[in-house]
DNA sequence: TTTATATGATACCAAATGGTATCATGTCAA
DNA sequence: TTGACATGATACCATTTGGTATCATATAAA
């Protein structure tokens, strides 16, 4: 009951809150790439790109898989849905359209299993 | 098509990455509340209090009503919908339960008008 | 083996952030 | 009117943050 500070929803919304590592995520969202690729789409250095990855990386919104000299990084969806989990479950509150979007949610995940 | 930096969306996820003012939106949502109200939750003065209050409001999740000498703090749905749409519209890529979702936030607007 | 390359690590910097203390202002109430 | 009180506004501080430059390390390739 109105759970605040999961470490979780921390990592995940702090890492949320840079428009650039936002951005990181939707090209990520089309393909894992290597840091070296993720920053060929930024106008900033590599050491500055991999900060950012390990911020995600630290909102475990990313994973990391070593690959010869490379490593890939990849987009881990799960914990987005940590901070969509954070924001529904608040906004049941005050409108029922979110309640009907969370019941979609939980018919959605007993389909799968 | 992949928008990454709406105004909208900075402001509210920008808000949403501290822990305190998570907990202040959840308090709000229980009943709107004066700036002393909130402080009254919290142990910070109630500066640290309004300055929180102001990251709130120029990220259009709350809105505040001058009502004599109080301002009272009201919570703003819509605006914590902006950062759900970006996360759902982003999930779309890669994973159907999400699409499941979206459909049901639709449908309940559409039922709403 | 040598060399080029992809990444890691560190030191450093300016600006933003979260916080405090203090003072000013506006409004309710006696 | 005058005092109490809720809030606004500043100034200030320590830490974090986003960024750069530089050097070290590991691996692929010649």
């Amino acid at each position: 009951m109105l759970e605040t500070t999961t470490p979780d929803v921390q990592g995940a919304f702090r890492a949320l809150a840079d428009p650039s590592r936002r951005s990181m995520l939707m090209h990520l969202s089309q393909s894992d790439m290597t840091i070296g690729e993720v920053a060929g789409h930024f106008d900033m250095t590599r050491a500055a790109v991999k900060k950012h990855l390990t911020v995600l990386e630290e909102g475990s919104l990313i994973s990391v898989h070593p690959k010869g000299r490379e490593r890939v990084n990849r987009l881990e969806p799960n914990a987005l849905k940590s901070a969509v989990d954070w924001l529904n479950h608040f906004s049941n509150f005050w409108d029922e359209k979110f309640e009907n979007l969370q019941a979609a949610v939980e018919a959605a995940e007993s389909n799968k299993q």
